[in-house]
This record gives C-alpha cells, structure tokens and sequence, in this order.
DNA sequence: TGGAAACGCGAGCGATCTCTCGTGTTTTCC
DNA sequence: GGAAAACACGAGAGATCGCTCGCGTTTCCA
C-alpha cells in the first residue's frame, strides 16, 4: 500500500458528478426488479448491469461489491419505512377503538410494501447478506420495540414475556398477510388488506377489549 | 413395485443393493441436515457428501442431480405429511367445540413440522427447484382444498370466493406461526404455540361461531 | 484550453459449484 | 470360483459468477 499520509478513512469520499447519480439511481432500479424477480442469491451482477443498460465494469465503479448494492437499497428503504411507522405507529389515544390503530397502521405499511414489493423480497430471503441482516434486524427489533410500549400502555400488567410474544406475533402475522397480498391485485388484493385487519383486531380485542373495564369486544353499531 | 416399473422406458430399474438403500437413507439424512442449515441454493452436493461421509462420486450414484436429492427427500416428507393431515383435517362433528378442531389440527401439524424442520426449508426457500415448487403447490392446494370442504360444510351460505380466501389466510397465518415456533424452544416453543391457536380461534369464531345459533364469544348481528 | 478526474467499456481472472469418468472394490448369482 | 453388476472413490472438466484491469471518453475547473 503505498498510498499518501491522508488519514486511512475507510471511506475516501469521491466526487460524483450529475452522470454518476443518475447512474446510480439507475442502477438501484434496475436491482429492484431483479432482486424482485429473482432474489437476492440468484441474481447477477451482470444482469443488474444489463437490465441497467450498462457494462458491468460501470456497475462497480459505483459500488464495491454486489452486497453493497442491496445494503444502499435497503437502507434507502427502511429510511422511508421509518419515517412511515414512525407516524403509524406513533403514541395513540388510549380511547382509540381498536380497529382504527390498526386499520391505519396496516394502511401505511400496505401502501409502503405494495409500492416497494422489493423490500419484502430482501428482508424475507433466507439469502440475504450479513450487513444485510443486521439492517433488518434493527428494523424488526425497532418495530417491535414500538408494538411493546403501544401494548405495555395498554396493558400494564401484562407480564413483558407477553407482551413481547404479542408483538412477535403480530410482526409475523402482518408478514405472511403481506405475502398474500403481495400475491393477488385490484379486488382480491383489497380484499386479503381487509382480512389482515380482521386477524389483528381479533387476535388482539380480547387482550385490550377489557381494559379498564370496557368488556365489548367488538364495537356494536 | 419389485420390478415391474418397466412400462416406462425412460426409466432403467437398476437393482439397489442393501447397501444401496442404506447410502440413500443415509444421503438424504445428510441433505436434510444441510438444506436445512444453509437452504437448498447454498447448499453444496459436495457439502451433502461429505456430511455423509461419502464422496461426491458416490453421491451421484444414486441421484441423477441435486434437484433429485430435495425431490426424493420432500416428497417422503409430502407423504408423511399426507396421511398426517388426512387425520387432521378429516370431516369433523359440527357439534365439536372450534377450540378442539384448530387445537389438534394446530398440534398435529406442529409436531410434523417440529420433528421435520427441513420440510419448512424445502417449502419456504424462494429458491426451490422447478419440480419442486410443483409439488409445494400440490400440497398447498390440496391443503386449501381440504380446509374449504371443511369450511363449506360449517358456512353453506357463504360465497365461494370468502371461503377460498379464508383458507389461504388460515394457511398463511400457520405458515406465519411455524416461523416464530421453529425459532423458540421449550416453554417459549409452547407459548407460541398456544398463541397460534388463539389466532386461528378467534380468527375463525366468528365467521362459524354463530352458526346454528350458537353464540360464540362474539355476536354480531 | 489543457490536464486531471470521473465515467464507461468488456474481455477475462480466479473461485466455486455441479456433475462426469476412469478405475478399483464389494456383492450377487450361476 | 468367476463373471457381471452394483458400489465407491476423487480428480477434474465444464459452466457460472463476482469482480478486476487496461484503456478510451466525457466532464469539470483553473
């Protein structure tokens, strides 16, 4: 190595110029939909330079390798993802009915996985590189962390063992909804958004249906 | 079948020796384990060799390709899973109590899935195999299949298309269960476990909880 | 306007993986 | 006992993929 007395930063910041962030926006779509279709493993960086219309010597002038690509993508994800559970998932009215916390928090992240379907098909793939998964361990463990303090001010005297169940459960419910409506569109797409509300406000009315003293279980109209 | 396969020309009924048929025992239990740590792309037919304590040569003795390996071994566990689910989800007394049908369906299931983890590895990859993902369709068809007679014959009223989409939701959601209980051992594997019935319970009770007038937990005009 | 730096290309290197082949050993059957 | 078939080995052929390198082109800036 016999680089100049600079401070060995791990990163030696390159001026890009116009061309190159357009290249790079390019080529983050053109990940998209191969990851999309293919998954993470089974894509190429050849074809992600192909479906990008470039060479794939261009590819890494961008990007050292082909986990770095995937790390940007999702880390520009869960940047908007965070923002939009931030709101979601905000501290609620405790007089809230039930259905509409979770009508709403179900809206949003919907919206979000329907717009960004890549986002689940990195974060579901058993596949996914080590970075990788630390991003995503973050972001679940910080979904779940906002489910247990909504709950915990619900439920007070639930044991934390519960609660932290509770909310696991609620993740994975929402997840395998998410891969059902990822499946189908128009109609039955909204459709299955529905049932997915009917499963978490049915799994959880009879652990908040009765708090301070409130026994209905549904809201009769 | 001894010797008779012979209709099909394709096939050369080459004669297994009992050493023959302890190598593919042993073969597939050494895929087993591997697929089931590193999934069935990253799984190498080397690695499976050698978890066998076999050479690579030996391994392609006795199947044509790596697609074979997690052909043979799912469709054993498809067939096991068959007659187990033939008694799960056989017609039941419209008398029993929902509580009583998820419980021991859920708890069949589990123990399946328990004692055969790679079964949820094979079936779960978004990166199996042609031949493969025809037979996860298989089962997953002939699953929905059996849940919506099931259904139909709780809630004849109801239309076609509520009941095909609530068995798919009834399917995701265990899928979704199996996940977490898989992660979870001991006491925490149980309590999971018991959080998955109530899913489905009180996913399910409304929809037939009030059939024939019986009022379940929940009334809704 | 000229030089430095960013951009762009694509053949190909090295690593890895699936699967084959030639050879030697064990089992089966007459 | 002996031939044929099944079993076993492991080096390596063939293919794929991530990534590099040398060189040409475009953009920036003094």
């Amino acid at each position: 190595m016999p680089e100049n007395a600079e401070t060995e930063a791990k990163e030696q910041p390159r001026r890009r110029q116009a061309r190159g962030e357009r290249r790079i926006a390019q080529l983050l779509e053109a990940a998209a939909t191969v990851f999309t279709t293919t998954g993470y493993t089974a894509a190429s960086t050849n074809a992600i330079a192909r479906e990008a219309g470039v060479s794939p010597g261009t590819l890494y002038q961008f990007f050292p390798n082909k986990e770095a690509i995937a790390i940007e993508l999702g880390g520009r994800l869960v940047h908007e993802m965070q923002t939009a559970y931030g709101e979601a998932l905000a501290p609620v009215d405790p007089a809230t009915p039930l259905e509409e916390v979770v009508g709403a928090a179900v809206d949003r992240f919907m919206a979000f996985n329907c717009d960004h379907p890549v986002f689940f098909a990195l974060m579901h793939g058993p596949d996914i590189p080590g970075r990788m998964a630390e991003d995503h361990d973050a972001l679940h463990t910080g979904l779940v962390n906002r489910l247990e303090t909504l709950m915990t001010s619900l439920l007070p005297e639930a044991p934390q063992a519960d609660v932290t169940r509770t909310a696991h459960m609620v993740l994975g419910l929402y997840k395998a909804g998410l891969e059902l409506v990822l499946a189908h569109e128009g109609a039955e797409r909204e459709a299955y958004i529905r049932e997915v509300k009917n499963v978490l406000v049915r799994y959880l009315d009879p652990l908040v249906g009765d708090r301070l003293g409130r026994s209905g279980s549904t809201a009769t109209p």
